[in-house]
DNA sequence: TGAATAGTGTCTTTCAGACAATATGCC
DNA sequence: GGCATATTGTCTGAAAGACACTATTCA
């Protein structure tokens, strides 16, 4: 790669990174949109995101961007896919290297006013148009995200450290959109060796307590 | 993202593109690599790359830049992952947004003498020294490829339109390296609906000639 | 007719999926 | 004791994996 180089020689496009930041709250999958001051899309909501400093990492760029639009912080980040169509920015050539986020509900607080930011959460059934092509970025982390539901532990960022199974189903069943057998999930889980009991669960209410369980891991594991 | 916005405010990174390009020859999994004719690792093998034109797609980018470098054309592009580490450019800060290929051997034939770039395949288990992080981007797209020929038809970009079975086993075993039961791998090849017998081999040797078959689709499907 | 590769079937084990009754803690 | 949720096991069907012999062409 890289030939003989001249910082001067190339035009280059701009790169930005956009994160697409899951919760859980009230048995809804949410996403985490901000309101554009500027234009263009000037009062359209869109993803988090801006431009990558010289000295940080993507990563370290997703986390910052994160949390100045947001507040929210400690999120489990991973690379999705890097958008570059010539014409996806109205203004000129930008680039995104697009994230996904997961963030357990209890672990967020929007800041309060005084912001300079508008952020908030939506139901993914319930989005309002999005600027740019962040519906596409939508898609395919969603996507990313049932998916891999299904053959790594992810669902442990979208979680406390402990919870109980009809917790970790309940999960399971927002995200797929779907019911699922309880003996048949519960089976399987315990079958693949990533929880371990902690205790025993007094809080609920009038009815029998469930044990609690943490992941092993709280870090991707791939279980196939 | 994105917020208020002057093309000269912002340092920007340079945008590269990366790819590896996987063939089968002789058996061997090999990919392609580029003689550096300047600093840094002036001399070394790299993936060949470059930077990304202001009115070309990502995708556009990785293709040009193959054919310019080594005259491969006609392959199945897949992008991988972007890499932006700070350091990883020791020149300035370059990104590479990294891409798979995947080249039919009789497709291709590199540029004979009088061409700019000394390009050469290389079989995966005998590889030099690599320049950047070009060594990471190779296992990361080696274990990419590996595990999509496990749930995709991917294995049509390394095959002529028409192959027999143990044409298709032994792309299977060369990538995986490991060999695998005749029997059961016909079946499940067979079970799942991607393959149409077009017509018998007579060509080989002294032996029965094998049905030929063909890929229902040339593009990614996912049988899962 | 012998060399070389093509082609084929059964058994066992494992896993996914359907399905409902009992257990426990709290009020 | 009644309510609310937790917890548990069996059966069936599908798919994966182990395993070896017969078929066909050509030299």
């Amino acid at each position: 790669m890289v030939k003989g180089y001249d910082v001067t020689k190339y035009d280059r496009p701009s790169l930005a990174v956009d994160v697409l930041l899951f919760t859980i709250d009230s048995d809804h999958l949410k996403i985490l949109l901000v309101r554009r001051k500027d234009e263009p899309f000037k009062d359209s909501w869109s993803l988090p995101g801006g431009f990558v400093k010289m000295n940080e990492s993507l990563d370290e760029a997703a986390v910052r961007e994160l949390e100045e639009e947001s507040g929210v912080k400690n999120v489990y980040l991973e690379q999705l896919y890097t958008f570059g169509s010539p014409k996806r920015d109205p203004r000129t050539r930008v680039i995104s290297v697009t994230y996904m986020a997961l963030v357990t509900k209890s672990h967020w607080s929007l800041r309060a006013s005084g912001d300079v930011y508008q952020a908030e959460f939506f139901p993914i059934a319930d989005l309002p148009k999005l600027a740019f092509d962040h519906q596409d970025i939508f898609l395919y982390g969603l996507e990313r995200l049932r998916s891999k539901l299904g053959y790594t532990n992810i669902s442990f960022g979208l979680l406390p450290d402990h919870f109980t199974l009809t917790d970790l189903q309940n999960v399971y069943e927002v995200i797929l959109n779907k019911s699922l057998d309880k003996r048949n999930f519960r089976k399987k889980m315990l079958s693949i060796d990533l929880l371990l009991p902690v205790g025993v669960k007094s809080s609920g209410g009038a009815h029998r307590p469930a044990e609690l369980y943490r992941f092993k891991k709280k870090e991707i594991v791939y279980t196939d």
